[in-house]
DNA sequence: GGGCTTTAAGTAAACGTTCACCTAACTATA
DNA sequence: TATAGTTAGGTGAACGTTTACTTAAAGCCC
């Protein structure tokens, strides 16, 4: 019973054979033929022993690790968003398809960029950029997903544009015609959906003939101020958010203000996640699959690792946004007395 | 310029020496000295090469990955909780030791264990069985932060009875004497906090001589439901939950029930994360540090590790519950006309 | 200038797995 | 029964890095 771990040679002495024999036994080779008595020894004995291959061994002679490395901001928290269900949408493609997925925890990480031999990688939202130029420099094929940066194998972003679109939409039905928007905190700013969402809100109000309040081109700080700028002063009606958590601040705030939703404003919210749905009142809010875009982008990227020779691009991949009606959205002054 | 990874011998090459003093050089050995031009001419050429190890043959070579592996449950979320906060105190201390921390996503494995090879690993809430099993049968150290399995190394737990007894304090001093209390959904009953919280509630309202609604030894379900229980059928004025989820639930029931918090009843949850501060109230909260937690975990490996001879377990630590005192809780009747 | 230490770098084996290539014994066919 | 084909499994090199051991030259002291 010794302490070491097991090795092929250890189950082919065991089993009487060499360690080539083993190997492919344990491996199943097509091509390989064992009589049943081998293949039997040798099950066994690599049973009994408790054999698992080394995988470093194994990496080092397939020139592949089979791990695709996952990266996202040191900021970022995987429970902001959507982050975690492209995390599920990423990791159900990839082990389908025997690839282990790291997703990477860089944060206190000075200079050292870790530099594991991936096969493949994932960018989710502000990977930092050494880590980029460095998959770029060793010619790791990459995919995005929900951001956009680098020289991607393909993006998958959210169809933000339809979002806001159907946001808008959705406020205009309900009778609104002053609408306030509540854009990214400071610290969001370089994010693509930031520029989309704000534009496609300038455009969808316009077409509709719709009134902006003022406000909405600066970065989000305070709830209070901005009830007060937006709703109390500028007599805004329905208020959209850049994200849920402002959206919850603003409620915070709402009530604070002694405002009700939705008799005193509508309120809708991009991103349908954790509270929204279990809030005061449950928000009315813009979703995207963020699984669906997981695993489209892992997907993706597998092609890309099955066919390297590809050089194109797979372009920009856009998955849809819904929209999702609760009980924060309501004709203006609804329930008023 | 070829599409292959450069190796060791290709800087050597290029530098006019051997590998192995490429090696020496690049690892800045301690006890090999070479001469200015050559250390220039190596790192010159490394550097146009674009030289980085394959760590795989760094691997295999030095009987030691490098990586440590962190696993929880296929059906956790890592937003949930504080599991956030533990991976980043836990990526701080061993990102400090040049370890690399392996976040593993294993759902949708059905049966093949991923049997990477780690220099030890972290559990989380409820990792798979057949997980914590192929480490005991690898002989793996491992510690369990947040949970409690297998033969750890150490375990890092939260100081639930200190939180707990914390929590009825404050409604006892607030004037509170009829408390009720909201249960784990039955998806969590295993884990240790439930029972903790729960026997400590019993204690510490016979202490206190209050009274405790009953209910609380049934898995929470219904926010309204609950509320007509507790609240209007059983005059609580002041309610506990196990987590922030079933709090923002409870909030929300409350709003469409039309009571007020904290006039109708107070409201204290567990887990002071996402969005329980944000809420209309800002709720009270019982909180504990994650990343302290991770950092102590990912400590205690690290001992093990340096010193693999130790058979002793450090055994439980138990880090400290905070009570964070916000607007949902108040004396009964507070702000009643 | 002979013996000693230090400096600077080379040599070769080892880590565990896989696979192209080989061999020896059987089997089937003409 | 000679030939070809198949079956069962062995041989040895290779993947890239590290390191114990060795070597050659230079420096030092008397």
């Amino acid at each position: 019973m010794s302490k070491e771990r097991p090795t092929l040679h250890d189950v082919a002495r065991l089993s009487g054979v060499t360690p080539a024999t083993v190997s492919r036994v344990l491996n199943k080779k097509k091509k390989f033929s064992a009589s049943e008595a081998v293949r039997g020894r040798i099950l066994a004995a690599a049973e009994s022993l408790g054999y698992a291959p080394d995988l470093a061994a194994r990496s080092l002679h397939r020139q592949s690790s089979q791990i695709i490395g996952v990266f996202t901001s040191p900021q970022t928290h995987v429970a902001e968003g959507i982050n975690e269900m492209l995390l599920e949408g990423i990791a159900e493609v990839l082990h389908a398809s025997e690839y282990d997925v790291f997703f990477n925890l860089t944060m206190a990480r000075r200079h050292a960029v870790p530099f594991w031999r991936f096969d493949g990688a994932i960018l989710l939202q502000s990977p930092p950029s050494e880590m980029v130029d460095e998959l770029d420099r060793r010619r790791v094929p990459y995919v995005c997903v929900n951001e956009r940066v680098g020289k991607a194998v393909a993006q998958v972003l959210a169809d933000d544009r339809m979002g806001m679109r159907k946001a808008v939409e959705h406020l205009h039905q309900l009778g609104h015609r002053r609408i306030a928007y509540a854009n990214a905190r400071a610290t969001y700013l370089t994010h693509y959906s930031v520029a989309e969402r704000h534009e496609t809100l300038l455009e969808t109000i316009r077409e509709f003939g719709m009134e902006l309040i003022q406000g909405h081109d600066v970065p989000f700080c305070s709830g209070t101020d901005f009830l007060r700028g937006a709703v109390k002063m500028g007599k805004a009606t329905a208020v959209i958010t850049y994200d849920h958590p402002i959206a919850v601040t603003i409620l915070g705030s709402a009530y604070a203000m002694d405002l009700r939703i939705p008799r005193d404003f509508s309120l809708i919210c991009f991103n349908d996640v954790f509270p929204v749905s279990l809030l005061p009142p449950p928000l009315t809010a813009i979703g995207v699959s963020g699984r669906e875009m997981g695993r489209t982008g892992a997907g993706l990227l597998l092609n890309r690792l099955n066919s390297p020779e590809t050089t194109t691009s797979a372009g920009e991949i856009r998955v849809a946004e819904e929209l999702v009606v609760r009980r924060s959205t309501a004709p203006p002054g609804f329930g008023e007395q």
